[in-house]
DNA sequence: ACACTTCATTTAATCGTTTAAATAAATATT
DNA sequence: AATATTTATTTAAACGATTAAATGAAGTGT
């Protein structure tokens, strides 16, 4: 029940002063061999660490690295942001730095001073910051005041004006490219449901969805365009309400939360998949190959825009100045038995 | 591109010394509400923060609470924890705390001073942890010189011989419970299948096999019996090595990402479930009622016991000495068709 | 008018580090 | 032997906050 024990106790166990020991510890002048020996013992006698506070006071870097992901409640968006997570540690590890995540929960309305005051209160700790950004925070750490440590952001792209260091992911091109695999086996009438239309990769789906109909000269119609909620229900709801009101043969479902509900409701409703409706839906999950069909998805590659973004970061902190770099890592088609 | 302003920098602008500052913010003396306006008129034009790395080093609360998970790469047990994290933030966003949260990857061998360092590392910031411990990292954690700021473990008990604050949940008399459902369906060689013998949570789980098989005079086979990683590629392996060896006609998998691939074998297979092989699983997803037959599985309470830890660790905040409590919050089984 | 409170604010020490500058001891140079 | 240089260590200020104690100004009672 001691008092976690400081650098003033080290140094006088080994009979030395503060400097000494602190340059023992972070190698920043010579020390004698003898003495050195005596501070390390010291510091092993006591189960001395290092208070990272007063480190950081004395801008010293802390060799942590902070993560703002949006999840929201209950949503299997989770599991994308935690494989994010996972590829910025597989690069920062080996670089002896450490990952600190906090969620925005995506809750903008009245959550936004709180995510403007989580992301100021932690840059006085951080080395930097990755920042999936929820639809408006971009317009806080915007602020010129506030960068002066370097970030990266991922996941979505801010409407800023200034270019920042962004890694993120061809939502466009690939969302088009699997609805015009839909169109090319025929289907007619595709339906477009989405969780809420505000964060620049869900902007980027409906674009390109709105795009390839006008390729194909296909009228898009209100009634097959659906934005719910990001979760189980709003998905099944939306699927009912749809399919009890127009002929599909189509379904894209641009979240992966909402996909399940979609999904549950073909299922439950016996609505033959693909013959009768085709479905593609996002994110690539195990259990996509247990249904029956089989889930065609679009999977997008979250570990390694994790590892970039990570790379990205590094290549900052150790070169201040640079250009700041856009990176866009591919999604790709993940072929199954659903279109 | 200005310094970062400081507590004197607003005092100086407002004319006044830190010290009001200081009270002004906290409101911890009386201060004029003539001085008190000029002082928020100059944070505001400043547009001042404070430095949380400071007011740490002063002992002060920093309103920030740690949470270290144990995620494994491509474990479907993100979401276990992504739940049990939003359980904690929905007690503690009330309280205006905030949390933080790390990883630390369930990887012992090499890691285990990694984690200890990082845990060390987060002690000065925070008011207080909770975490979910590795297999091992007990036995640091419980090393009294550490624990001088309130800690609730959670999910996993500890070998520690002193009682701690914990929150877990019944693994083995639901799981007893399960599996005798299994067994008065007249089961009579039911496998198990589990990740890494090593956490508490797992070996009630073995434990309660175990034990319901013996109340039911059934001899534990060894050939019946899988220990393999936490992944879905094991879980599919083990699936075949145990159906082209043995005749089962039930299989329990208690760790979520293995029943995935078992599942896949089954199915692949085109093994009738229940009919053939009755499945029960562990933990609840959407995706479970997705496929045919939907999968009756074990639900641990994450969101709940999340919500548990953080407020029993508020209660320890406020109520610096109280006796350990050791809390269980209760799985059910969600029954589905598959047993 | 004087001492006594009360009120509002400031001074200065403190938390646990780092680090530039000062110092002391040992060694080299003449 | 006196001086210059190098080596190893210490002193003390600084980082940005908090807070006990000190201070000064205004108000009260006699």
């Amino acid at each position: 029940m001691e008092k976690k024990p400081s650098i003033k106790d080290v140094a006088k166990v080994a009979t030395v002063s503060t400097a000494t020991v602190s340059n023992v510890m972070n190698a920043s002048r010579y020390v004698k061999e003898e003495t050195r020996a005596k501070v390390l013992k010291a510091m092993e006698e006591l189960n001395y660490r290092p208070n990272t506070a007063a480190k950081s006071l004395k801008g010293k870097n802390t060799k942590l690295i902070g993560l703002i992901i949006p999840i929201q409640q209950s949503d299997t968006s989770a599991d994308f942001f935690i494989s994010l997570a996972n590829g910025i540690e597989s690069v920062l590890n080996n670089e002896g730095y450490k990952l600190v995540i906090s969620n925005s929960h995506e809750n903008i309305n009245n959550e936004l001073d709180q995510i403007e005051m989580f992301n100021t209160e932690f840059v006085d700790y951080m080395d930097g910051m990755i920042i999936a950004p929820t639809s408006e925070i971009g317009k806080e750490t915007d602020d010129p005041m506030m960068i002066e440590y370097p970030v990266v952001y991922v996941d979505r792209k801010l409407s800023s004006t200034d270019k920042v260091d962004t890694i993120y992911t061809n939502n466009y091109s690939v969302t088009y490219e699997a609805i015009e695999m839909m169109l090319k086996k025929n289907r007619k009438r595709i339906a477009f449901i989405s969780g809420p239309i505000d964060v620049s990769s869900t902007i980027e789906r409906f674009e390109a969805y709105k795009d390839v109909l006008g390729k194909y000269q296909i009228e898009m119609e209100k009634e097959l365009i659906f934005v719910g909620e990001s979760s189980f229900e709003s998905g099944y709801k939306i699927a009912y309400q749809l399919l009890t009101t127009q002929d599909v043969d189509g379904i894209v479902v641009v979240n992966n939360t909402m996909s399940m509900g979609v999904y549950k409701y073909l299922k439950e409703e016996n609505i033959q998949i693909p013959k009768k409706v085709s479905f593609l839906s996002y994110d690539d999950f195990n259990w996509m190959e247990l249904t029956d069909p089989t889930i065609t998805t679009i999977k997008q590659p979250s570990f390694e825009m994790g590892k970039a973004a990570a790379e990205l970061l590094l290549e900052k902190l150790e070169n201040k100045s640079h250009e700041p770099k856009e990176i866009c890592i591919e999604s790709s088609i993940i072929i199954r038995n659903s279109l």
